[in-house]
DNA sequence: TAGATTGTTAATCGATTAACAATC
DNA sequence: TAGATTGTTAATCGATTAACAATC
């Protein structure tokens, strides 16, 4: 039996599952651009829904998800849900990252200044390409792939992000994991092994554009 | 009533899913590999459930709802099964893009060579900073945003790709699809509104970032 | 108050998994 | 043949949606 205690005993939330953190990102978009457009304070499930082309009942358990209240007849206090979602995804930790791969792909992630507000501060940029180091990349001096665990010691580097050909992301990855990181991210066009105490994120663009790819397929006037 | 005749009406196919899509790329990527390492012509499902931790049941089902048969004993035809998945996601179609922003990561995804295995080619890279216009990239001469129309018409273009800051998207946007493309492919820290037949496929990457650190927060040891 | 909106339980839906017969 | 593996139906599970009482 659940009393009316329960609202208070955030001790008892469950974790939260893929759908509802992805959910809960696109929520956290739309009230900060709906906030930055100068809009009312307050916002309903029903809007939330409207725009994101959902159920409104799932905006609402998506919230009470993270120990949001509403008001009946008001709705929610949109700088509230934005903090409770800051908060349980957990941005208000910080995170220092070693970006491994000074290309392009590399230097547009280490010079993109939107990744403070998650908690994510890139401290460092290596590669093994003997031309590219001592170049300057968003201020980050280009240093040998060989430095990684000693960077990682120095500077507190939890998460490594790659941005490798594939042939060279198992190596960095491996290196990296010795070097005791927590965390990948990955945009490297192949998979990676790692310990199970390890996480890796892969974004495959791939398979972003297959999704693409199929709808039109799906769509074409030729048909087939 | 199901005849053994079933077998051959592709026709009667349904719609994949986009968890059958997703599923579907990971099998892709992860057979490449299997053959480019020299195994064997042959694959059994529970093979590939374990490499990715699945059900083998569910790759069946997956490999059936593309038409591929495998042999009770042997397994599926590794090479049958990669051929069969590049048909069905619409890979043998050819799509032509272009790239609106000449940043770093605009450069990064018109300089990648691995696109074109699944029909993409980027045939163009605009920008609307005079200081880039005129600059090569990846063998492309970066052309003023206004060209798009013609552009579009030009190199029957019929995806754009966003690699532009928020503020400017939603207005490259508004004119990729005045100059009538299908579909977008966006890198743009923000979202965009377009008609309904033209898709939309947006990367966000704060989102990939957001499930990582989520991860962390629930495994530190400093707990809450 | 009346009515809009939340919060929550129950129902539905779809996706995954289990069981097992078919088959090579 | 015996046995491994597929293909498919049935059962389960979880996520979404519907219904509606609670509430401000």
């Amino acid at each position: 039996m659940r009393t009316m205690n329960d609202r208070g005993s955030k001790d008892a939330k469950r974790p939260l599952r893929r759908a509802h953190v992805v959910r809960l990102m696109h929520y956290y978009h739309l009230l900060r651009e709906w906030i930055g457009r100068g809009n009312g304070d307050t916002v309903s499930s029903s809007q939330i829904a409207e725009w994101l082309e959902l159920d409104d009942t799932l905006v609402r358990k998506d919230l009470a998800a993270i120990g949001v209240r509403g008001c009946p007849r008001i709705g929610y206090a949109a700088a509230e849900v934005i903090d409770a979602i800051h908060k349980n995804l957990g941005f208000e930790d910080q995170h220092r990252a070693i970006v491994v791969g000074a290309g392009r792909l590399g230097g547009a992630i280490a010079a993109y200044p939107g990744f403070a507000r998650y908690g994510l501060t890139i401290v460092g940029i290596v590669d093994n390409d003997p031309d590219k180091l001592g170049q300057d990349i968003a201020e980050h001096r280009v240093l040998p792939l060989d430095a990684l665990p000693d960077l990682v010691r120095e500077r507190q580097v939890d998460v490594v992000i790659l941005t490798l050909p594939a042939e060279a992301a198992q190596d960095a990855a491996d290196r990296a994991v010795t070097a005791g990181i927590r965390a990948i991210w990955s945009f490297a066009p192949t998979s990676i092994s790692v310990p199970p105490e390890v996480k890796v994120r892969h974004e495959h663009l791939s398979t972003g554009f297959a999704e693409l790819a199929y709808h039109l397929k799906q769509t074409s006037p030729e048909g087939k």
